[in-house]
DNA sequence: AGCACGCCGACT
DNA sequence: GTCGGCGTGCTC
């Protein structure tokens, strides 16, 4: 038998190889050890022959190996759609997982999850739960694609639902796809699940996994056993065989979208993969993504609503103003109203958590004075304050390459534009603020930098969830997911903040963290209150309160609507990257102009920007140019793109299809 | 992607 | 005369 191969590392043409009868079998997507002139290489089977072709007049070798693969039916097909829609090599997958599996750096200890034994009380569902499961177990049992968005506000105890379910697939012996977007997330609920389903193999699958536990992953998939496998990226990347459900929790965050080329967005091909193997799939969240609630709506997904707390009362919402009675404070970053209660929480000995987003490399400008942020006239997004190294000041929209000067005065109230607020504050001078206010507090930190160093994370959740730490100051890292019942006080420092993200999203974004931050308040018995702190009265401060959530839906996607922004119209951005600028720049005009021509010649009415340098447009020696594509449809996009294919340049070309 | 091959300049 | 830097081309 003769077999046709591509090299997972190497040139991209397709190699022939023999095959010895009587070797193990084969089939397309099979990973095989191959020889190349006096080396060896992994390959992937890309067809099978049984005899060579007459144009064949080399002497083609045979193969030294097959490598044991999981024996997937689905996986090939949903690889090529995965791979088509992002304008990348199938082969990728291939060197992904293989590369995965091969290194073995892993920092630290392996993660060590204490088998325990099961608490065995048995779970009261409430009739909200039950409505849920019931109504998902069909497709469970039969086997028939059907994406499910569950709705529950926080606290209302999704992972009861989850562990039902995840129950049922694997007493079927089959696997649960468990994704979740952080690896601490991944890790915390890995060792939840461990504690709750002692019975069940639970496999983590990320960054953190050691190489023994993903060498457990890989043999376990050889085997077709069944277990729950928890990840972020990877494990939807995975061969699987007795793939039963796939849950996507927290599914409203961005975290799903590989922050690296290709920029694969996992809950989206989690759908895909889905539909490809006729499973259910489950997206939950207390604060669902537009998109996915629009798609619920007009797709006719199953929507499940959980509206009560499984314990404790929905926190009380105090709305605090930053510009107010600034003289009466010992800081400006903390209201008299934020101040009483902390005192209070310490008296107490409850706990506070601080929320506070410095997300973001560039500022936007607001007025001192009248609280006025500018903004594009055309696309109702913020201007990003920019600087050049000549020390020119202007503003720009991210988003249709409007500019303008840096104006002279707020035109709203007309105070100089010395009064314009720059620059923000970080968390680390929060901690200082607060360590000034509160001497004899016990504060902790946990943003980016914290969660960066696993060590220290571990020990700052450990220190907090004993109570040795009063007051924990955090970024986003703490509003996901995080369960702790001694927080009673909430304090949002700048609730503005993210409201003004040069992106069209960002108001859903917005309203999305400060739910969530919120409901980490009054999880148990006691109840919690919820500091805001705000420059301005925004609009979007109505919808707080966290039951009035879809009435937030409600209004954005009207806007939505009128504005052509996504769910209505599509969003894609063509990255070109080299670290020559100028061969860049000339590319890149070079390709917008074969686009733009392409697509009048076509008459695809896809609406073609740029190209623009981003903000940060250089990174590790490497320039990059953008060219943004809004279309009705990303099919029309897609065709611009694959004509791109023939076109011979020297920059690396990427296409990042924006969801959401 | 690797690796061999070969051309050419620099240094012992 | 030999070493090695790198440009070029080939791999079933």
């Amino acid at each position: 038998m003769y077999i046709q191969v591509r090299l997972l590392k190497g040139w991209k043409a397709p190699i022939w190889y023999s095959v010895l009868e009587g070797s193990d079998p084969l089939e397309i997507g099979s990973i095989v050890e191959v020889p190349l002139q006096n080396r060896k290489s992994p390959a992937v089977v890309i067809a099978l022959h049984q005899i060579l072709p007459l144009s064949i007049t080399f002497i083609v070798r045979s193969i030294l190996a097959v490598h044991a693969t999981p024996n997937d039916e689905h996986y090939q097909g949903f690889i090529k759609k995965v791979a088509s829609f992002y304008g990348i090599d199938p082969v990728y997958f291939y060197k992904r997982i293989r590369s995965f599996f091969k290194i073995g750096r892993t920092v630290g200890p392996p993660l060590v999850i204490e088998k325990q034994i099961s608490s065995s009380i048995p779970i009261l569902l409430t009739d909200e739960q039950k409505v849920a499961i019931d109504g998902i177990f069909p497709a469970l049992t039969n086997g028939f694609f059907e994406p499910v968005l569950l709705y529950g506000v926080t606290g209302s105890g999704k992972t009861v639902v989850y562990k039902e379910l995840i129950c049922k697939v694997l007493k079927e012996q089959k696997v649960v796809l468990y994704l979740l977007p952080e690896v601490s997330l991944c890790l915390q609920f890995q060792s939840l699940l461990a504690r709750e389903l002692p019975d069940f193999l639970v496999l983590g699958f990320s960054s953190a996994s050691s190489l023994s536990e993903k060498k457990q992953v890989w043999q376990s998939l050889l085997e077709g056993k069944s277990f729950i496998l928890v990840g972020v990226h990877l494990p939807i990347l995975l061969p699987i065989s007795n793939l039963g459900l796939i849950i996507v929790d927290e599914e409203h965050e961005g975290g799903f979208q590989e922050k690296k080329h290709p920029k694969i967005n996992s809950k989206e091909i989690a759908l895909w993969r889905a539909k490809e193997y006729n499973i259910p799939i489950i997206l939950g969240s207390a604060t669902p993504s537009v998109q996915s609630l629009y798609r619920a709506k007009t797709l006719g997904w199953k929507f499940f609503e959980l509206k009560k707390r499984f314990a404790g009362a929905f926190p009380q919402i105090i709305v605090a103003h930053l510009r107010e009675n600034k003289s009466k404070r010992k800081n400006f970053w903390v209201t008299k109203e934020l101040e009483e209660r902390i005192r209070e929480q310490l008296i107490k000995k409850e706990q506070t958590i601080i929320f506070l987003n410095r997300r973001g490399y560039s500022f936007f400008l607001q007025c001192k004075g009248c609280g006025f942020t500018p903004s594009c006239g055309q696309c109702s997004v913020s201007l990003t304050y920019h600087k050049e190294l000549s020390g020119n000041e202007e503003l720009r929209c991210h988003y249709c390459a409007f500019w303008r000067e840096m104006p002279l005065v707020c035109p709203e109230c007309f105070l100089s534009a010395e009064h314009f607020l720059k620059k923000g504050i970080g968390t680390q001078q929060m901690v200082l603020i607060l360590q000034e206010l509160f001497p004899t507090a016990v504060i902790g930190r946990m943003d980016a930098d914290i969660t960066a160093q696993k060590k220290l994370l571990k020990q700052m959740l450990i220190e907090f969830e004993k109570g040795a730490i009063d007051i924990l100051v955090g970024t986003q890292s703490i509003t996901k997911g995080y369960h702790f019942p001694n927080v009673t006080l909430v304090g949002v420092i700048w609730a503005d903040l993210q409201c003004n993200l040069p992106v069209f999203n960002a108001h859903e974004g917005a309203i999305q963290q400060l739910i969530q931050v919120a409901g980490r308040a009054g999880r148990a018995e006691k109840p919690g209150v919820v500091v805001v702190q705000t420059m301005g009265d925004h609009p979007l401060f109505k919808y707080l309160d966290e039951t009035k959530y879809l009435d937030f839906y409600h209004e954005e996607i009207e806007m939505r609507k009128l504005s052509n922004y996504p769910p209505f119209t599509r969003f894609l951005q063509l990255e070109l990257m080299h670290e020559d600028s100028e061969i860049l720049e000339q590319e890149a005009q070079e390709v917008f102009d074969y686009l733009f021509e392409l697509n009048e010649k076509q008459k695809l009415e896809v609406m073609l920007l740029g190209p623009v340098k981003p903000i940060v447009y250089k990174i590790s020696k490497m320039e990059m140019r953008h060219i943004f594509l809004k279309t009705t449809s990303f099919e029309k996009a897609f065709i611009l793109f694959f004509a791109l294919q023939t076109k011979k340049i020297k920059s690396k070309l990427f296409l990042v299809p924006t969801q959401s």
